[in-house]
DNA sequence: TAGCATTATGCACACGATTGCGGCGACGAT
DNA sequence: ATCGTCGCCGCAATCGTGTGCATAATGCTA
């Protein structure tokens, strides 16, 4: 069971040396004869030392690793974010410790305090759907511990966070399917507390707006779950009049389960029905007709928002100068479920 | 940055006792007066006291964490997984630590040394494509170190490991093939090396065996990504005579793959051709036609071998008794893809 | 009131690594 | 011969917690 790995102190014995003069030699301290560095490098070869992390850790209250909390692994869009935070954690040298809340306060809450008894050096979050108050990360942002937000940022002064460019990513979209010729145009939005529907339903105002077609509220409708969009759509297509001829979904499970009732109720995509998803899912691509979506560069946000962190933990940056909060670009990947104007 | 937590040793100086009391107190360890664990419990509370749980673990030299090493997360399948060994592993007081390999050996070993030196309790592994040679965890495993095994299990004497019953799934989705109808079916097939390929691959040809349907080798074909499993189909529609009608897909990516080169094939899905997958992707329901494919329950996988481990961590396991193979069932999922005998 | 059991608490060390400080021997300079 | 310097190394404390053993205080009995 238990792994007998070396110590420093197995190295002093089996040299005749204290302890200290191994940690110092193993380390290249000055003060220390090139001829013990040697023998003590050779014998910690041979007995296969490797240094135990928690000692260190106690030591010097820093455990190199970070903490991620996140919603859920197996939304696609944080799969990716967390192949960016992996990647450069790693590459300087600390581990990533994760947990999901699965959208739920209480969870994100004791997740936090593990983590916190596990001396975790700072925290990547992006926040939960039931999380509305921030008083446990203010708390923390107070007593200068490092927290990074991304994707779902809170309104909190001076919190640092990475996200992308929601309301452009909207904006774009928006004028993409009017510039297809669809002008009811409606929205399937995302939860309303969370800044991230905010923006996206902003992005798809101003867009209207700009372009001259008035805004209508019946269009502007929250699902939660692909299910749920369905129904919405199927009802929408009974009862509006005139029907709406596009729809824009906050994610793309929301415009796929636009696009299935589009489809049941006899409607061609995209000749009678445009359809835009936000996030890029694998699948966009894998449908018929294949989706047209706002792609949020997840590794990208993943790995900038590490950087950052382990900046703040490593004190390489300066918060009174430093611009709390990094905008990433989407990039709105037209496929075939929006366009009906030949080239 | 410190976040100064308070510890046993503030408790004690506030109230003029030695940690020790403390400590026990707070454990509820005998010979300690009710008084005393009560002003200690109160005090604790007030001063919001959290165990260090890394002075913990290197007291103990056990750290409560178990180690995660998986090929990829954004794998739909292993994000599933994850769930299902969060939710055992946080139920039971244990944490989680992760990292992908991305499919390399080299990160598959440099995880293994980082988690050791961490104190990890015990590993939980899939392992990746490049692994052929399994000697870094057979030393581990010699010296009574706890790991078990998921999906991608090596044939190691005595290795514990969590597997689906690859053989059935692919039997059982052949045989769904052949009973609508189908019979020149194509395996699209994983990489060689892995178990759980050579499973698939056998279930599928032993239901056309008992079906009574000739072995053809150029139907089994390797594919590695969705655009190759394209490929390799709009190849083997042009070339072979008579024309393949069905295809079994190691994986949904593969299957979509072949279900777009039929379709762009002008072929009808499923009158003309049927397509089964494997995994059970989320965009199996979300594609036109909808897709066949044989579910795997992921996050039973994931709870069942972090049970296992956990056991055997905590010594609940006799290892001469116990059956070191559970295998979890599949299960088809029959969609439009695959369906076109009338009820 | 001495002797003993019982109860409640403190001392000291351990876990593994780091580090300030001081010791010791050798050597050169005066 | 004495002193200062320098190179090399060990002592001991530290991080926060747990625990075997000693000890002090108390109560009970003879």
């Amino acid at each position: 069971m238990k792994l007998e790995q070396s110590t420093i102190k197995d190295i002093a014995r089996e040299l005749n040396v204290s302890s200290s003069t191994v940690s110092r030699a193993l380390k290249d301290y000055p003060g220390i004869s090139d001829e013990t560095k040697r023998k003590v490098k050779e014998m910690a070869d041979r007995l296969n030392y490797r240094p135990n992390a928690i000692a260190l850790s106690l030591r010097k209250s820093r455990s190199f690793t970070i903490g991620v909390i996140i919603p859920e692994v197996v939304h696609f869009f944080f799969s990716t974010v967390i192949s960016g935070i992996e990647e450069v954690a790693f590459s300087r040298g600390y581990n990533v410790i994760l947990t999901q809340t699965n959208e739920k306060l209480t969870r994100e809450k004791s997740s936090i305090d593990t983590m916190l008894s596990n001396q975790i050096d700072g925290f990547l979050v992006s926040y939960s759907k039931e999380t509305t108050d921030f008083e446990h990360f203010s708390k923390l942002l107070d007593k200068g511990y490092p927290i990074v937000f991304f994707d779902r940022v809170p309104e909190i002064q001076g919190a640092i966070h990475v996200i992308v460019d929601d309301y452009s990513g909207a904006y774009e979209a928006t004028k993409h399917l009017i510039l297809q010729g669809y002008s009811r145009i409606v929205h399937l939005a995302g939860p309303s507390n969370l800044k991230i529907s905010q923006e996206r339903i902003r992005g798809y105002k101003d867009a209207l707006k700009d372009f001259g077609i008035k805004i209508n509220p019946d269009y502007i409708i929250e699902s939660r779950t692909d299910e749920e969009a369905q129904k919405i759509t199927a009802n929408l297509l009974n009862t509006l009049s005139p029907q709406p001829d596009a729809f824009f979904g906050n994610n793309d499970m929301a415009a796929v389960g636009a696009m299935m009732a589009c489809k049941a109720a006899g409607l061609k995509v995209p000749e009678q029905i445009g359809i835009v998803g936000f996030s890029n899912w694998q699948f966009c691509s894998m449908i018929d007709p294949s989706l047209t979506s706002v792609a949020q560069p997840g590794a990208r946000i993943g790995a900038k928002a590490t950087e950052i962190l382990l900046d703040l933990i490593e004190k390489k940056i300066n918060l009174e100068t430093f611009e709390p909060s990094v905008v990433l670009e989407t990039e709105l990947l037209i496929r075939k479920s929006s366009v009906r104007i030949e080239k």
